[in-house]
DNA sequence: ATCATTGCAAAGCATTTGCATTAAA
DNA sequence: TTTAATGCAAATGCTTTGCAATGAT
């Protein structure tokens, strides 16, 4: 079995640890490494490693619905994504994850999973803006 | 311009009301009714609505990403969502609510908006399972 | 020689769009 | 009669799959 495919992917997972990456984006840095790869093995791959558990996928973007994928690194987290710069922030909050074993019970529900995305500016879109506020002023 | 469509459409939202339902289940209830739609204009009309702030779209199930739809009710809410049987029941709570904040403000974003999704199995979805495994053995 | 992995092209699914037709104001 | 809404069919975007070719053991 060839394994190139699988080491160049999953390297450039690595490269972009804590960061989410479109398989868009993972085919296009593989042609930038002079790795080309179709489509269709991109995904097989990440699918490969989702099985595996080596890999989590996310679909952010309720309207471009592309799925990102993302090392995974075990410890659950939720995201804070920014609806400007696309930036995504990594969190883990106790009082939240207990809150949501509480409702979930209050519900009559065993809770297996959960996701939750927060949407918002992040620091840097927001002085951007602020900027270009004063300037059309 | 013709009003069938919507009205038809509408109404079956608000037969739903606080369920979800995708774009395939009202294109089939509109034909039980015998009024047959194409499914783009069920998809039209849907996209109107939410645009129109009348309907909200949500993608549940990350795996096999269909859109679900459901009337807005103005409040927002989160979702808890039966990975065996597909129910979904909603909840808010301001101890979460409160959080995010805090946690937005500490991560340096402006929040203006989130969706928590828990998966989990329902009590009577427990309950079968329970009973499933009892006989197993 | 066998079996998993690859590449290609084609299929699949949910959703959207172009366009000519039709209904409403 | 002008504008908006509809139906159809075709296109889209993301993703998966069938299958023959290839690489590894």
């Amino acid at each position: 079995m060839e394994t190139t495919p699988r080491l160049a992917i999953l390297k450039i997972l690595e490269l972009g640890k804590g960061k989410h990456v479109s398989a868009e984006a993972i085919y296009r840095r593989l042609l930038k490494k002079n790795i080309p790869l179709p489509m269709s093995t991109v995904y097989r791959v990440l699918g490969q490693f989702e099985s595996a558990g080596i890999v989590q996928r996310h679909i952010f973007d309720a309207e471009r619905s592309a799925s990102v994928f993302e090392l995974n690194n075990k410890v659950h987290h939720d995201h804070m994504i920014c609806i400007t710069c696309g930036s995504v922030s990594h969190f883990v909050d106790k009082k939240i994850e207990e809150r949501q074993l509480t409702i979930a019970k209050n519900l009559g529900f065993e809770l297996t999973d959960h996701s939750l995305n927060m949407y918002g500016v992040c620091c840097s879109c927001v002085a951007i803006d602020a900027a270009r506020e004063s300037v059309s002023e």
